[in-house]
DNA sequence: GGGTCAACCAAGCAAGCGCTAGTGTAAATG
DNA sequence: CATTTACACTAGCGCTTGCTTGGTTGACCC
């Protein structure tokens, strides 16, 4: 019933959104759970957001743009060389999924509750991320340090990184820094 | 209504379930959409399960059985060699990952759906799969095949197979023989 | 040939769902 | 001062949900 801006309170109650869709899944968070976390009622609701389905579209967009961001400043600011640059990537990563935790756990689990519409559009923005990290993982096989098929590695890399939502505790002694050492580590093949 | 039993009947109900779970999600299946999968009326599926949640805790109990039998019988007849043994396991995980596809995802994508007496259940058997792993990653530590925190390779290792389920196609040209072997060599410093 | 039992059905209840309609109001804008 | 805009409210419509109730069917058993 209105515009779709991007007004800091729309923000804010996107924040609150994911932690929401987070704590409860997104079809199990009613209309109204959501308005009484915001502290307004769930007709009001809809005076910032058209539907239920556009509330999960912003979640989801949000902490992609943020990934993106992340990953490209923390390319530019690091060593020119291949180690440097796959590490800057885990680093940036596992960054992105911390502190926008909610977002990217509800990007992961609640994909498929996306209309055709919002899947499109935000898969176009996931794409120019992967495509960040596929030209790292070039040069690092470009440059001999790790060996293998270029498609495989990037997914089998990704799928470490991104199943850490699944065990990682940020108040634990392992500090994102330390996993994507590990990590590294772990597919490198040096002297 | 009445028993828990295990009758041939309620597995392939819960077969069929497991696919719808796939398709659509725990919460957005209805029992009334189960039912008619099982060509049966909404009323009729509370004779073979007390609630829907006890169909959900059921999918996922066959995945992990299942996944355990596979696993144990992969590493009785394989080599005794570290590698050999570490590929087995891989080759296991994502045998089980295809032949019970649509379990694991289930198992997956709506673990927190589970109330906390099926999920307390269901961890325990996950924790017995999770060992099998464990102990053959400390075995390819010992050998000096793989370096790193046996906490975090583990994790990463399983992080990198699950993740499979989300882009992998069994009907493209590689095989899950094919991927075990590609992590194998990606994660093992040999001379 | 009466009794048992798993399997199924028709009907429906109470609760909860997303969303709309229409209104009030304080601040910004002409 | 008059009007618009942004944001919030109340009330509730139309529909779906998980699950219950009470009863029927047909195969098997002593």
């Amino acid at each position: 019933m209105n515009v779709m801006n991007d007004s800091p309170r729309r923000k804010e109650l996107t924040r609150q959104a994911a932690q929401l869709f987070v704590q409860e899944g997104f079809d199990r968070t009613t209309v109204r759970m959501l308005a009484q976390e915001m502290g307004i009622k769930s007709g009001s609701l809809f005076h910032h957001f058209r539907d239920k389905q556009e509330i999960l579209a912003a979640v989801i967009e949000e902490g992609t743009q943020n990934a993106l961001v992340i990953a490209r400043a923390a390319l530019e600011q690091c060593d020119n060389s291949a180690e440097a640059r796959l590490q800057a990537m885990a680093r940036a990563h596992l960054e992105t999924l911390l502190t926008d935790r909610n977002a990217h756990v509800v990007a992961l689990y609640e994909w498929r509750r996306l209309d055709p519409e919002a899947r499109n559009h935000l898969s176009h923005l996931r794409d120019a991320y992967e495509a960040l990290w596929e030209a790292v993982i070039d040069e690092a096989l470009a440059a001999g340090l790790i060996h293998g098929d270029r498609f495989l590695v990037a997914r089998f890399v990704m799928g470490a990184l991104n199943w850490t939502v699944r065990w990682y505790d940020p108040a634990g002694p392992r500090s994102p820094d330390d996993l994507a050492h590990e990590l590294v580590a772990m597919i490198t093949h040096r002297a």
